[in-house]
DNA sequence: ACGGCGGGGCGTCACCAATC
DNA sequence: GATTGGTGACGCCCCGCCGT
């Protein structure tokens, strides 16, 4: 449950080393600071950002490693769906919008006012709810985006959906309203209800870009924009752990291999010397 | 049972290269 | 020039293991 884990991570900001021999582009960074000063400094920064200089990606290096050994699965180059959005549920409909639980499920608003609910990882349509918002009518003019929700008060997870109204999780022991799919087993349920008398903190509802006019605006839109980031980046950073994980692996079994092959031609090569080199008697 | 330690995973920041 | 995606590095938490 990441919420848990953001509150506990980021309620600080970070506080950063730089004198850890760690942060190397921190201390190239410093190095150039300080070429102005120092004119000798010029060589070795430059020399320094080459060695620092980027390397390729996991996924090219891997890719580079799969064409050389044959039953390496390659990495497709590139996702089909919208970054993040789990494919069944594109597939489903064509939602509007499509927003992220706490949970990791996703729900995706559709244009006749339909929500989805899916769960990263199910199997196709079994994890996905459909349902119909009984009242739900034109989003109010200049809020039309909900970037996420929030945990309520009372436990529940809350998402703000167009319509000002709000997809609230419920507690597992929580019945599931009858205008809802029938949750099944341990499916978490949904409940649409109007929302509480204020936004909870952390929710952060958007203006349409061409609304923007007080700096409380201004400042919401940049606060969403900055919780955007950070999901896609929270997503990237997963998926590029993923990438080295795999990559870590495929260095290991390639690793196991050639010394499979070293251990043969040293026999092989062995074999030819005593061949052609036969023992003279003396 | 308790505390220390190491490994793994996560979110975030900073940076860079590629793309728009 | 701005935006976006990938990745190294950091700090934090959780969990299992081990010694006491």
């Amino acid at each position: 449950m990441w919420w848990h884990r953001h509150n506990l991570c980021s309620s600080r900001p970070v506080e950063r080393d730089y004198s850890s021999g760690g942060l190397q582009k921190k201390v190239v960074a410093v190095a150039e600071a300080d070429d102005s000063a120092e004119s000798e400094g010029v060589t070795d920064s430059q020399k320094r950002r080459e060695i620092l200089s980027r390397r390729p990606s996991y996924r090219k290096i891997l890719n580079e490693l799969s064409s050389d050994v044959p039953g390496v699965p390659k990495i497709e180059e590139e996702k089909s769906e919208e970054e993040g959005v789990p494919p069944h549920v594109a597939a489903m409909a064509v939602p509007t919008s499509i927003y992220q639980t706490s949970t990791g499920q996703y729900i995706a608003i559709a244009q006749g006012g339909a929500i989805q609910i899916s769960t990263p990882g199910s199997d196709g349509v079994q994890g996905l709810q459909a349902l119909t918002m009984t009242n739900s009518g034109a989003p109010p003019p200049g809020a039309t985006i909900v970037q996420y929700a929030a945990q309520s008060a009372d436990g529940t997870q809350q998402f703000f959906v167009p319509g000002s109204q709000v997809v609230v999780q419920d507690e597992e022991t929580e019945l599931a309203p009858s205008h809802m799919a029938a949750a099944t087993g341990d499916m978490p349920t949904y409940q649409i209800r109007a929302p509480a008398t204020a936004l909870p903190q952390g929710v952060v509802m958007a203006a349409s870009p061409g609304s923007l006019h007080s700096p409380q605006q201004l400042a919401e839109e940049a606060t969403r924009k900055r919780e955007l980031r950070l999901m896609k980046n929270r997503e990237a950073a997963k998926e590029c752990r993923r990438r080295k994980k795999e990559y870590v692996k495929c260095l290991e079994s390639r690793v196991a291999v050639l010394e499979v092959q070293n251990k043969k031609l040293i026999e092989e090569l062995e074999t030819l010397k005593d061949i052609c080199s036969p023992k003279t008697d003396v």
